[in-house]
DNA sequence: TGCCAGGCTTCAC
DNA sequence: GTGAAGCATGGC
């Protein structure tokens, strides 16, 4: 058990940021993580500190480095124009966010099963495959599954998947486990890889187009300059920028941007003062 | 009970 | 190349 202070960093911003789907509150009001195969529960004490279930190796090894705890998130407030009300408000109301660095594997899996579903059905459907296929861990008494590597799942029929309220994405799945258990997806090779080269290469799979590649390129690759665009972020980009979204003035860090649209637009406060249509146009 | 969800593939045209 | 239809299932 140790405890760090840190600036700027919110548990609840991310849990509920729509980027990971295996953070969750617990009744003690601190955070379980399972990742990498390990498993972390970490709490805000309050004043930037916050207390982390690992030692201080695993912390500096894996933790401080899956919140992107190296990156000064701040800077990129000072591209905000003072007259973009919208990206002014949302960055002041996500402040605690980051992009996480998640597991490539795990990213492109939960991202696929992410397609028209809400997101406490993907964690549901992610749960259950953890469940039924994972390997089975234990941390200080706590049981848990690791998410199940491409080789485990490159060995199921569909049926099995899809048993997993997968639904009609049990083939998308089994087609990108048979591919990266067979070494035609190498996630170490696209980390290296620029941008558009990822991209495209992701974008060959079954079942995997523009939205759920930006998504895996963001927060399983870390490419900060990918935007995914989803029906939140359109509605927003239709109501608030007149249907054009000035990208190229965030070139290199679309990708918090978005994410910070995101976070805003799903949040209460915005709709509350949203006009109509950001609601009711879907 | 019915609608909707961090979209994608397929098939007309 | 573009647009519409169809898709499985859980959560609210």
């Amino acid at each position: 058990m140790i405890i760090r202070e840190i600036r700027n960093f919110s548990l609840s911003q991310i849990a509920d940021s729509g980027q990971c789907f295996r953070m969750n509150r617990l009744d003690s009001g601190a955070y379980r993580i399972i990742a990498f195969g390990k498993y972390l529960e970490t709490m805000d004490l309050g004043d930037g500190r916050f207390q982390f279930s690992c030692s201080s190796d695993e912390y500096q090894k894996i933790w401080s480095e899956y919140f992107d705890l190296h990156t000064d998130y701040l800077d990129i407030g000072s591209l905000i124009p003072p007259d973009d009300a919208f990206l002014t408000a949302a960055i002041r109301f996500g402040r605690g966010m980051r992009i996480l660095r998640q597991d490539p594997w795990e990213t492109t899996v939960s991202f696929i099963i992410s397609q028209r579903k809400s997101i406490p059905a993907i964690k549901t459907a992610i749960e259950n495959l953890c469940r039924n296929f994972g390997t089975p861990m234990e941390c200080n008494g706590n049981q848990y599954f690791a998410f199940p590597s491409a080789e485990q799942i490159a060995c199921l029929n569909t049926g099995d998947i899809a048993r997993c309220s997968l639904g009609y994405r049990d083939k998308y799945v089994a087609a990108a486990a048979q591919k990266a258990a067979g070494g035609g997806l190498n996630f170490s090779a696209l980390l290296q890889a620029d941008e558009e080269t990822a991209r495209t290469k992701l974008k060959s799979l079954y079942g995997i187009g523009d939205k759920v590649a930006n998504c895996i390129l963001l927060f399983g690759l870390h490419k900060m300059n990918a935007f995914p665009e989803d029906t939140w972020i359109n509605r927003i980009i239709a109501s608030e920028y007149g249907g054009s979204f000035p990208k190229d003035r965030y070139a290199g860090y679309l990708g918090i941007i978005q994410q910070y649209m995101f976070y805003y637009g799903r949040s209460l406060e915005y709709l509350q003062a949203a006009p109509l249509n950001i609601i009711s146009n879907t």
